[in-house]
Parts: C-alpha cells; structure tokens; sequence
RNA sequence: GGAGGGGUUCCCGAGUGGCCAAAGGGAUCAGACUGUAAAUCUGACGGCUCCGCCUUCGGAGGUUCGAAUCCUCCCCCCUCCA
C-alpha cells in the first residue's frame, strides 16, 4: 500500500473519533483488507437517513479494498440495548428476523457492494454459548467499569432501573469483536462505550484489540434530537421522492449545513463556497434545493428528484394542490355523513374530537374552502378534496 | 430480611376529599407570519351523537352525597441498612 496516509485520511473525514489512530495506521500499513464489523438491531429495519452516516463510511472502507461485515445482533436484539429508556421487547421469531434482514439488506445495499459485504448473524454463535462460557465471559468485566458508561451511571444516580441483565448486553456485542476478530468497529457515538468494550475482551482473549470508529449522530428533523423513528423525526430511506424532499426542505437553515456535512458527497470546499452565498445574502432555501435533489437521486433517481422538485414548487410555492393523494371511498347512512366521522374513517384525523378541534381552528379545507360548521353532514353521492392542515389531504367519494 | 420514599393524562412534573379532564414545562397539532424554513405570536392538546355527555390519575375492593386525594389487599420502582 503506497498511499496509507491518504487512506486514513480519508477515513477520518467525518468522524467523530478514531481510537487509537495509531493503531489504525499500523493496520492498514500491513497492506491486508481489515475486517470492518458494524453492529445492526433487528427490530428496526426500516433505516433512516441518520444510518447512512454510518453506512457511507462502511462504503468508504470498501472502496479501499476491505471486508465489511454487516452484523445483525439478532441474539441481542432480544436483550435489548440499554440506550435510554428500556422498554422490554419482545423476542423477535426467526422467521421475522430473516424477514427483517431482507429488508435490511434492500435498503444497505443502495449504497454498499454486495459483493465485499457479510452478512451474519451473532445468533449463530450466540445461539451455541454454554452458561458457563456466558459466566466465564462476565467474569471479564467489572461493575465498576460498566458504572462507566454513561448511559447507567446517570440511570444509577436518577433512580432509574437498571436491569442485570443489561450489563450483558456491552460483553456481548464486544465478545461478537472477538469471534469475528474484528479490526475495525464502527458505530455511532452513542456506541462508544459498547465498542470500547470490544477492545478490553478481545485483549483479555489474546487478540489484537479492533480499532473503534465513532460517528457523529445525526439530528432528526427537529434539530436538536437524534434522528429516530420513535420520535418521528426522521427521513426514511424508502421514504417516497416528495415526501423525502419536502422533508429535507422543512430543516432550518442551520441544520442543513449539518446535513450537508454529514449526509452530501459534495466535495466539502463547494459546500463552504455555498455558504459564503448565502452570508451574502443568498436565499438559504434555493441551497437547500440541491441537498433535497442530491439525496433523492441518491435513494431513488435523477428523474424522480426532477420530479419532486416540480411538485415541490407546484404545491408550496405556488399553492396548488397536490396531483396525487389517498384515495378513500365511503358509505354514508341515511341522511348523510357527518363530517367529523367521514375525516376520522378517512384517517385525516385520529379521533371525532380532534376532527372537531381542527374544524374550529380553521384548519379542514374542502376543494380548497375553508369549513366553519363542523355539523355539516355530507351528501352521498358526492367526491371532493378534503384537507387538514397544509399536508394532509384525501380524496373522498361519498356512496 | 429491615426502614423509608415513590407510581398522575405522550414525556417531565403539580395536585392530599368537592372549584379536577386534573397547574406548569416539554413534545405535538392548528392558525398568523414565512422560504412548507427557523424564531415569534395565538390557540388546541382523553373520547363521543361536541355549547352537553362518558371514561381516566399502578391494579382490585371499600368508606363517603362526593376520591387522583381517605382505608384494605395486591403489583412494580428507588434509596439506605443487612
């Protein structure tokens, strides 16, 4: 390997830290392809845009020549990572596991190579361990040193709960490190202490300890929370073209340097160029148009950003309705529908109540004019545009 | 095992017999303003046949004209001691 330096520097690029970067440099020196593991849940297949952080550097790796092995923790996932709140989950079938994995490998391989990526499963020696070799492998860490984490500690001092066997879940992913003997792990900074863990076991069982990457953890939508489905704040990456644009552009402007960071293969010294534009007084939104379209290319199509684009336009910036919509056909009883009823069954709203909420706050439009009488009962026979609020809308036909 | 503290509407957190569908904050939603930005302002925020009615305050009973608030039993969490 002539340019080792160049290689770690591009590695780097983007990332939050890299322990120890000696080491790293002294891996890749060796001129072998590295095993880069990097560590899924099962219970969520469906990824987000914040994942892909993640996933473009394992890309990254592989355009260096190297292994990347996609590590589905579906042993662990019936543990369940102690991140945050732990509500109890509950353990997954095989058969929804190798379902998710599909669905995993769908989506991951939009951007990653089939064909230098493994996928496993740590059930298949998870699955084989002894309660003694559980033991003997709990035996290598301490409580002091799980104390450490951050995550426990605060949960400790808060008088939270704090399950034993959460304390497995860390020896676990680490002793995954050690079967797969890996030499790289990459994760989210939230992984740090998880991957750190790694490290420490593959030491204690004679092995060349991995070197831990950590990427930065993408901001949902909101700005301020990381992205995740749970919170609704995300950006799916199966998410439909508009939807996916029109999420991108409901960042703030400041999140959108963020994203561009984080999420843009743009070179970085274009992107500060853009920037300069705007603190000229550039119209943020008109940069932000090239984050929507470069990531919906990314995830769809040239032809499918195009489109989003227009119908982005159409919609927002000049008011029109949107082409395609729900399509929902009803039966009404004798004497009409009423409307609070026909929004709910329609799934514009989740209760009468609140159909009676957004009618007296002016928010239900039907083709385009603004209801005040939420008594109103619809005819039968009739088919109209209904909408509440700016983005959600149906067509419905009346029987 | 012992002693003490605690479980409230999506989250945090007030509320100790009626004025409580339950303060306040957050999140969310809507309206205004806009670039579907952000910030800000206003309002909403259990359900329903919606100017009225019904069901909520860990669970099950009980006292009372009336209970989130009192009593009994049960479940769960935390702290200190052992």
């Amino acid at each position: 390997m002539t340019d080792v330096n160049g290689s770690l520097e591009l590695i780097k690029r983007g990332t939050e830290e890299v322990l120890p970067e000696e080491l790293l440099l002294k891996k890749l020196q060796r001129g072998n392809p590295l095993k880069i593991k990097a560590g899924f849940d099962p219970t969520a297949p469906d990824l987000h845009i914040g994942h892909t952080v993640l996933i473009n550097k394992l890309r990254q790796f592989q355009e260096l020549g190297h292994e990347v092995i996609f590590l589905i923790g579906d042993f662990t996932g019936m543990i369940g990572d102690p991140t945050g709140k732990s509500a109890t989950r509950p353990p997954l079938t095989r058969d929804e596991v190798m379902e998710n994995a599909k669905t995993y490998e769908h989506q991951i391989f939009k951007i990653l190579d089939p064909s230098k990526t493994t996928v496993l499963f740590n059930s298949s020696w998870m699955g084989e361990m002894s309660a003694v070799d559980l033991i003997q492998l709990a035996a290598k860490h301490t409580v002091a040193r799980m104390l450490e984490r951050d995550d426990f500690s605060k949960r400790y001092t808060s008088g939270q709960a704090i399950a034993v066997h959460e304390f497995l879940y860390p020896l676990i992913q680490g002793y995954d490190s050690v079967v797969l003997k890996a030499d790289v792990e990459l994760g989210g900074t939230d992984q740090k202490f998880n991957l750190l863990v790694g490290r420490q076991l593959q030491e204690a069982y004679q092995q060349e300890p991995q070197v831990v990457i950590t990427l930065p953890i993408l901001e949902g939508l909101d700005g301020v929370q990381k992205m995740s489905k749970s919170l609704n704040n995300y950006i799916g990456i199966t998410d439909a073209p508009e939807e996916m644009f029109g999420k991108i552009m409901s960042i703030s402007d400041q999140l959108m340097w963020r994203y561009f960071e984080l999420l843009s293969f743009r070179p970085m010294a274009e992107i500060e160029t853009w920037r300069r534009e705007v603190e000229q007084g550039a119209n943020p939104r008109d940069i932000k148009v090239r984050l929507a379209e470069e990531l919906v290319e990314r995830f769809h199509s040239r032809g499918a950003a195009v489109k989003a684009n227009q119908a982005f336009v159409a919609r927002f910036q000049k008011g029109q309705m949107p082409e395609e919509m729900d399509e929902v056909s009803v039966s009404a009883a004798d004497g009409g529908y009423p409307i609070a009823n026909l929004l709910k069954d329609a799934g514009l709203v989740k209760s009468t109540s609140e159909a009676m909420r957004m009618i007296k706050q002016g928010a239900v439009r039907i083709d385009g004019e603004r209801l005040s009488d939420h008594g109103l009962q619809v005819m039968a026979g009739t088919t109209r545009v209904y909408q509440v609020g700016k983005r959600r809308f149906a067509r419905i036909s009346v029987q």
